[in-house]
DNA sequence: TCACGTCTCTACCATTTGGTAGACAAATCT
DNA sequence: AGATTTGTCTACCAAATGGTAGAGACGTGA
């Protein structure tokens, strides 16, 4: 693998379409078009279809991975600010990268072996959130109740904001670099209210 | 049109596989199979694919109507009871019927033509949650923040919760009927800690 | 009985899909 | 220079897709 970059200009478009379309409807044609070359090129890099979406998937979990870390050590030590700090980080790549949620929540429709495959990439980090809502819950620093499903609503808040604009234009949300910041003021006043100790 | 009943088992079947499995990734053979009929007989009802989805979103979004109308008239005065109606009201699909969160959560992937369709569908019932959220938040009896943006977050985190049993599952959840009532009372607890007025 | 509307079917078709085989050019090694 | 590896391509292929045309079974009203 001496030229990697065709790999990689692959890889950036696939999660793009993959993410903003949907895998099922995205084909290797499509994908081969956005990065001007023939299929068979793809195919070259990847040896299957399959074996593409769980490459992208790798992808789309580094990059992830790389800004949850980052905040969940970043700011202080009071846990609302900490929370706060990991929302603005997963939001970020709503703005930059919308597709990177987008993908993640295209698991539901993947067969086993892709979801096992991402699993096994955040596994880890779902584990460290939860177990930090529990200690943190202990302290009575955060609203008591369920650490595990509470991580699970907290995804599906800020994931479900950041993958249905369109949903969001129902609700009257103006699609805009201003519309972004109120939503994402908002997301923030809302996830901070709902972990509030009671 | 004398004898419905076909066209009613191709709409419940293929809402239940655009739901499940998303709409691009279910072609009419699907259907077609899982009804027990010929691909030309759903033809024969719907004429061109994209018909169908017309169809199907206005099934759903009847389905959903229903439902959420209820749950609105329902219970006294105190908003954050009411509020608590709509949730569970919208959490019952996701126990009985889980594709029709799904179908509604598929609009992103539409294009325009049935993201307006849709739309058309749904825009009284949120209107109304709108406005009523408004006045509530002006009579100072719940967390003063934006409405729409509000009813935005709410929707998320609540079609997320339904129709990504895959990624709850990767926090932990066990995918049964204690898990699900499990889920339903942190969503509950989550919502209304959000709203609580400040 | 006969004509007609309703409903589902078989027979096709053009296009698109994921994938294989192998030609060809450029770079790299010996 | 000659041989080999690397990367992209053209040429195919079988299967699946949305859709058309029209045959035939069935019941109903005249």
């Amino acid at each position: 693998m001496v030229n990697g970059s065709t790999r990689i200009r692959i890889l950036d478009t696939a999660l793009d379409l993959f993410g903003t379309r949907g895998v099922g409807t995205v084909s290797l044609d499509d994908i081969a078009d956005a990065v001007g070359v023939r299929k068979q090129t793809v195919l070259y890099w990847f040896k299957s279809r399959s074996g593409l979406i769980d490459a992208v998937l790798d992808h789309a979990a580094d990059e992830l991975l790389v800004v949850v870390e980052a905040a969940i050590r970043s700011r202080g030590d009071e846990p609302l600010d900490r929370v706060d700090a990991v929302v603005c980080a997963v939001f970020r790549p709503v703005v930059r990268r919308p597709a990177l949620l987008g993908l993640i929540r295209e698991v539901t429709r993947l067969d086993e072996s892709h979801i096992n495959h991402l699993r096994g990439r955040l596994s880890a980090v779902v584990e460290r959130c939860v177990s930090y809502l529990t200690s943190e819950m202990e302290k009575g620093r955060l609203r008591t109740c369920d650490p595990m499903v509470l991580a699970g609503l907290l995804y599906s808040t800020v994931s479900g904001t950041g993958t249905e604009p369109i949903v969001l234009e129902t609700f009257g949300w103006e699609p805009n670099a201003a519309g972004l910041r109120q939503v994402r003021r908002e997301l923030r006043g809302f996830v901070r209210a709902a972990l509030q100790p009671n």
